[in-house]
DNA sequence: TTGATTAAAACAAACGTTTAATTAATGGTA
DNA sequence: TACCATTAATTAAACGTTTGTTTTAATCAA
């Protein structure tokens, strides 16, 4: 009897197992036993590990730069707002997705496959840029304290729930949440977007 | 003609290479090249690449828990004092010492040697009690807002320069630094230091 | 019968580790 | 100091596994 999808039940595999450990710690025999297909599945649909690893991440890597975009452009949301909104819209994307964060980040972290970090780094970039012209929109406006630093307010959101999310054990040790699923639960992630909305307008608004 | 102190050498040679490659994707082979040593010199002087590697990371983690909590528990610095403190201290142990920790950022994000997480987890904690009663220590005085998130204002403090310096290659195209070793210079430490201060300062103390 | 799909086996290369042999250093005895 | 015995350090080669990938043959659906 044939699998439907046996491809797609390798890449949900691959998700699991590469979330968790180094791409070198993972074997294609790992992966095949996982995805209960054959080894030889790997190269056919993929070509090479390296490539299932690299499709695995751009695949899962979802679209966030026409919503980024769309808030920081919105007419409609003063500056604060737009603020608030890319919490949101960041904690939630984030926690939807662990798995493929893990990877990005560990990926971000070392040199192995410089090519796949140049690009997932490009895609980064794109956001970084409407979220900072979005921030100095807010100062020249008049809302955000001209001397704030703008810079390290996107690198300190992106860096403390991209922590979070990619070492999601060590995580809840240290916030003493139980279980790693906790971590993802709603509750906990309004924890996140009160702490960072609250930290930001206290810190970027003017008194 | 012997060398003094070959060891030592590969210890060196290894921090450099484990910091920027996982720990599979650095074989025995390329420590004993970078190293100039045999093959045979890692089994004989760690007796593992394992041991070696869990060696290197252990011996390289300074010991900051008596530094925390002298900080901690200095009855001559009022709360805030003892939090920039904090934030001063951190800054710099983690940039003086990059390498290794890009090593124990890299271990917390993945199970691969999972009792190396666990001792890496137990150190930081102590680290983590000290700073938590700290900050508790400040609400109870009065000095710090009684509704402050301060599991969050932690992990904040530790992942974001963490962070920054578990992927600087990353982290310096999203701060426009130029160069890898600007990140770690004194100027750009200042920085780092100034925002956090700032940052915990308009969010914890009261208006 | 055809072409896609599967499984099992085989492949060479690289892996971490060990062996056996050799050289260097050390310590005690005369 | 000179000598020998013993230990330690170093090397090249080989070890058995495991790695990612490919081949071959069988099976399946159309």
């Amino acid at each position: 009897m044939e699998q439907i999808d046996k491809k797609a039940a390798i890449l949900i595999e691959a998700e699991k197992l590469f979330a968790d450990q180094d791409f070198d710690a993972v074997s294609v025999r790992d992966l095949a036993k996982a995805a209960n297909v054959n080894i030889a599945m790997i190269s056919y649909y993929f070509g090479s590990k390296e490539k299932l690893f690299e499709e695995l991440i751009i695949s899962r890597m979802a679209n966030s730069q026409t919503t980024i975009q769309s808030i920081a452009t919105d007419p409609a949301r003063t500056s604060i707002e737009k603020l608030m909104a890319v919490v949101d819209f960041y904690t939630d994307r984030l926690m939807n997705n662990p798995n493929v964060h893990r990877m990005i980040n560990r990926e971000l972290s070392s040199s192995n496959r410089p090519e796949l970090r140049e690009l997932l780094i490009s895609k980064i970039e794109t956001n970084k840029t409407y979220i900072g012209k979005m921030l100095e929109e807010g100062k020249a406006n008049g809302t955000f304290r001209p001397d704030a630093d703008m810079g390290l307010v996107m690198i300190n959101l992106f860096a403390c729930i991209q922590y979070i999310v990619g070492s999601p054990y060590y995580s809840c040790k240290m916030l003493d949440v139980p279980t790693e699923a906790q971590l993802f639960d709603p509750e906990f992630r309004t924890r996140i977007k009160t702490y960072f909305k609250e930290l930001f307008s206290h810190y970027l608004l003017k008194k």
